[in-house]
DNA sequence: GCCTACATGTAAATAGTTACATGATTGA
DNA sequence: TCAATCATGTAACTATTTACATGTAGGC
């Protein structure tokens, strides 16, 4: 009941949001926003659109025949949010679960955030982080207690692990950064509805590596 | 027949090349090897172990019973491999097969580097780079075609991605010149069998971290 | 006596991929 | 007319997780 299927779900009902789309496109959509890592097939997809349907969360409609106008075309079915999808969505945006720190989840999450108040932006950053500074504590203690026992190319293996995880960890502090100025802007004056488009790197140091 | 289950034997003959040992013990030092990212449940590694003795790679003792000594142990059966196992493990090694460049084949290959030779490695370390330049390629693409469509998150999670890859294209290039100097030292004496160890970074900053 | 870690497994449920089946539209 | 891309789905297979069942050993 959980695990990716729920995420795909999420993913779908986002993109929905945007538009009405029909299954191959929402496909291509999808792909691009969160793929290239790991490509969504239509045997996962269509099932979950039928699934989103028996739940009324979507609805279906076949373009091939409009009740008046009759063209040639093919079955082009459009899919739309429904009113109780729509709730269905903001609800599941706005309960930052601990499931929304893990990596699948977070990333549709992520993608997301436009439709997300600020306080619940802050705890699924906040969230994630701890998950990942969790990571780092066990991955560290591993090493230190296996040291010996490995052999280079291992050690290697997991130190470089352990330098994307920091990574990502300096990443989400500018982004915790970042959404803190936004919330609180000194004078109220200037609701910034629109966050500013998170930066880069948390201060100045960085990049410096390759020449 | 091939996914995952593949890489699980591959990393399960690995292990039990560096000692015979029992499921449990097994597991533990998987998920210490690989793990803190994905965790190896029971569920899995035990057909594992199933199937590759069925295979004759590997042969289960039960100490619990030995012919003499009594002892009042309970079950704790120790694995270890075959000559078989051995010939397969290390003909799999030195196959580079496409597979090999995928994230978890990587890791899981990279992590047994030591047993493979240095023609090996650089084929396998230079076919993962291909492999992530052309993933780069992709994504840079979409990202200029829905440039448009896209709010500031969806952006930043794109942007963010790109740049953890071209990380890894990096830490990949600094590896490839590596190996290649230890591959020709210029006077052929010194056979590098045990090749330097890699080292963090392509030029000498690293690990100040801690102090 | 109880809790935690050690130790081995299986059954059922879930999830996900691959291959297939089908056909329309567009452009070279 | 041929190939590519658009478009929708399903069935069979494969893989994986979860929950359960069982029991030992050691420390408090």
């Amino acid at each position: 009941m959980r695990s990716r299927s729920e995420v795909l779900e999420l993913a779908v009902l986002g993109q929905l949001q945007n538009s009405p789309m029909h299954g191959y496109e929402l496909r291509k959509r999808l792909n691009a926003t969160l793929g290239a890592f790991r490509a969504l097939s239509y045997g996962s997809l269509y099932p979950c659109l039928k699934t989103l349907q028996l739940g009324g969360w979507i609805e279906a409609t076949d373009t091939a025949a409009p009740p008046h106008a009759l063209s040639g075309k093919r079955a082009r079915i459009v899919y739309q949010l429904t009113a109780e999808g729509k709730e269905r969505l903001a609800s599941t945006l706005s309960h930052a679960d601990p499931a929304a720190w893990e990596d699948d989840s977070f990333d549709v999450r992520f993608a997301l955030f436009g439709r997300t108040d600020a306080e619940t932006r802050l705890r699924i950053l906040e969230g994630r982080r701890t998950r990942l500074a969790e990571r780092m504590e066990a991955v560290r203690e591993t090493m230190q207690r296996t040291r010996e026992r490995m052999d280079a190319y291992t050690e290697e293996l997991q130190r470089h692990g352990l330098e994307q995880v920091e990574r990502e960890v300096k990443w989400l502090d500018a982004l915790i950064e970042n959404e803190r100025a936004a919330q609180a802007p000194r004078t109220g004056s200037q609701t910034p509805q629109q966050p500013r488009a998170p930066r880069n790197a948390p201060a100045q140091q960085g990049s410096k590596e390759q020449q």
